[in-house]
DNA sequence: CATGAATGAGTATTCATTCAT
DNA sequence: AATGAATGAATACTCATTCAT
C-alpha cells in the first residue's frame, strides 16, 4: 500500500512538472521546435521517463491541448447576477480575455495553428472543443440574458460569433503575428464600442 | 548590353520562377516544413541558385509575404458607386474573402504565424502591413460612406474593426486551425447579419 | 523449512516461467530484437525479478541455449534394432530433423548466428556442445552399425559428418535466411537419396 | 564536360569507399549493431553524404549484399580441363572455399542471417541468388563432367546438394559459430574423402 | 524477496547552407 | 553565372539495467 501510494505520487508529481515543462516549451517554441530533450531537462526527468508517460511527442502536445480546455470557460454567473447586458458583457469579456492572456492560451494556439499541416487532428479539435465550445458557452450566456429581457430575442447563434468577432479583432487576432503584443491601455474603451455595437442591435 | 539584358531577363525569369514555386511551398507546408531543396526543384533551377537570388529560407519567406500585400487590398470602387451601405459593405466583404481563399492568403497567414518565434519580425511587419494596412482601408472605405451619407458620422476605427471581426471570426478563424475549411453555404446570410449589426449602429 | 521449501518452489517456478518466455523471444526474434521487458511481461514478473535471477541478458541467453542441448541426441535404439543400415540411418535422420524443427532449434541457432559479434562464447560453445556434440553421437550410431557389419569399417567421424552435412544442407541451411521455411514434400526422397551416396561408399 | 566527368569521378570513388567501410562494418558487427555514423567515418563522409547515396541502412546493406553476388561462382574451366572427375572436383571445393573465406563472404552471411528478421527479403534472396545460384552453377558444372563421362549419368540436381553439403558442413558451418575458425591443416584430406564418397555414387 | 518507475547512452535520418568546378 | 554533391548539426525514440520502497 504504502510503495503503491508512493509511487503513484512519484509519479503524478513527475508527469505533472513533465507537463509543466511541455507546456512552456511549446508555448514558447511551438510544436515542431519544441524539443524532447529540452523538455525533459527542464522537467528534470530523463528522456526515457518523458516517453513512459507520453508515447510520443504528438501524445504529448494532444494532452497539454486537452489539459488547457479545462481552464477555458465562461462562467456564467454574470448572466443572472449583473443588473444590465452591458455589465454582463463586460464581465464575459473580460474573463475571456483573462484566460487568453493568463493561462498562455494565445501562445497555445500559436503552437497548434503551427501544426495543422503536421498534426491536422488536434487542430481540429481545438476549433471544435476550444473555439466552438467557448462560442457554446457564449450562446448559452447570451441566452439567459434573452431570458432575463435584458437582450432583444434572436439568433444567439449568430450574434455570439458576433461578439467574439469583435473582441478577438482586437485583442487575440494580434497576438497570433506578435507574441509580445499585449493587452492595451485603452482594452475597456475598445470592449465598451463593441458592446455599444452588439446591444444596438440585439439590446432589449 | 544586349548580353545584359538577356541576362537580366533570364535572371528575373528565374526569380520568378523560385517565388512561384516557394508561395505554394509555403503555403502548402508552412515556413518549417517547407524544404528548399524542393523549392529549387519545383522551380527547376539549383540550390546554389536559390542562395544566390535569396541569401536564407528567412529572407525568401520574407520575399513572399512582402509579394503577397500586393494582392491584399480593398478597393474602394464600392463605396462611391454603391447605392446604399449594406451594397458597399457586401461589397468588401466579399472583396476581402476572395482576396483571402483565392489568393492563398489564409495559408500564408498560418505559416507567418507558425514562424512568429523563429522570425518574429515577419510577424509584426505582416500585422502592421497586412492586417492593419487592410483595415485602414476599410477605415478609408467607410469615411467615404461617412461623406456620401450612407453611414452616421463616427469613429470608422473603431467600427473596421469591429466590422473585419465579425468577418474573420467566422470565415478566417477556422482556417487557422483546419486548412481544408471551405466557404460555408450560407456565407451570404453571415455577412449580412454582420452588417446588420453594423448599421444598427452606424447605418445612417 | 516449510517457509524455505516454499520459497524455493515459488522461485523455481519463476524461473521456469522466465526461460519460457526468453525461449519464445529469443526464438522469435533473435537476441538483439528480444526484449527484456518483453520477456518479464511474458514471464509474468517484474523486471528486478528477471535480474534477480540471470544477471544480465547474455547470461540469459546462455542459459537457454545450454538447456537447448538438453533437447538434442540421436538417439541410439534405431542403430540396435534396425535391420539394415538404411533403415536405422533413415530413422537418425528424422529423429535429427524432428528435433530441428520440433523444438525450435533451427531459431535458436538463427539467434546464436546473430550473436556471434557480441557474445562469441556462446557460439563457441554451440558449435563444440550442440553441433560437433551431436555429430559424435552419429559417430557412435553408425559404430553401432559397423559392429553389426551393416557398415564397412571405416573412419566414421568422416562419414559421420558427410553424412549430416548432406542432410542440414538441403533442410536446415535454408532455415537460417529464410525463417518461414518449411520441410519440403519430396524430404524423404531426399532424405534416401542422402543414404543411397553414404551406402555406396559405406555401405557392407 | 568536364565538370561532369569530375562530378561522376568524386561521386564514384565516394560510392566505393562508403561500400568498402560498409562491407567491412557489416561484416564485423552484423546489420543491427552496424552504425551508420561509424561506417561514415570510416568512409570518409558525412552521414548526409551517406543517404544521398544509399536512401537507408537497409538499401546499404542489400547493396553491400548484392555486390557479393558478383563475386560468387563455381569457375566451368576445371570441368571441361581436368583429366579426371577428381582433379576437377577438388578444384571446385577449393574455388568454393577460397571465395567463402577469402571475400568475407563467410561473415556477410552471418550478417543476413542476423538479419532474417529485420529484413526478410536479403535472406530470401540470398538464398536463391547466393546459395541456389552457386549450387546450379555446381550442377552446371557436373552436368559437364558427366557429359565428358567422367561421372555416371545421374540426377546432378541432388549430387551438387550432397557434394555442397558434405563441404559445407566442415568449413562453413563452423563459421557461423565461430567467425575465427580458420581452415584447418586437414583440409586437403577432408576434401578428398568428400569427393570419395561422391565418386563412390557418381563416379564412372 | 518483489516491484516497476527511472535512467542515459545510443542511433537512424533530415535539411539549410556552402564550395569546388 | 550556374551547378549539385557534400556538409554537420540537430532530434525523436529505444532498451538493458538499477534503485528506492
Amino acid at each position: 500500500m504504502g510503495l503503491e501510494s508512493y509511487r503513484r505520487r512519484v509519479s503524478e508529481s513527475k508527469r505533472k512538472s513533465i507537463m509543466e515543462a511541455a507546456g512552456a516549451e511549446f508555448q514558447g517554441n511551438g510544436f515542431t521546435h519544441a524539443a524532447m530533450a529540452e523538455i525533459a531537462r527542464k522537467a528534470d526527468v530523463s528522456t526515457a521517463t518523458l516517453y513512459k508517460h507520453f508515447g510520443s511527442k504528438e501524445e504529448l502536445f494532444s494532452s497539454i491541448v486537452e489539459a488547457s480546455y479545462a481552464s477555458l470557460g465562461i462562467p456564467q454567473a454574470a448572466a443572472s447576477e449583473a443588473k444590465t447586458a452591458k455589465e454582463a458583457l463586460t464581465s464575459a469579456a473580460n474573463d475571456y480575455l483573462n484566460q487568453q492572456f493568463g493561462a498562455g492560451i494565445n501562445a497555445l494556439m500559436r503552437a497548434i495553428i503551427s501544426e495543422t499541416s503536421g498534426v491536422p487532428e488536434v487542430g481540429k479539435d481545438f476549433l471544435k472543443r476550444g473555439v466552438n465550445g467557448r462560442n457554446d458557452e457564449v450562446v448559452t450566456f447570451l441566452d439567459l440574458l434573452v431570458k432575463r429581457k435584458l437582450l432583444k430575442p434572436h439568433d444567439t447563434k449568430v450574434s455570439a460569433t458576433q461578439f467574439a468577432g469583435m473582441i478577438k479583432e482586437s485583442f487575440v487576432w494580434p497576438t497570433m503575428f506578435d507574441p509580445k503584443f499585449k493587452l492595451p491601455a485603452n482594452k475597456d474603451a475598445v470592449i465598451e464600442a463593441a458592446i455599444d455595437t452588439f446591444l444596438a442591435r440585439y439590446g432589449a
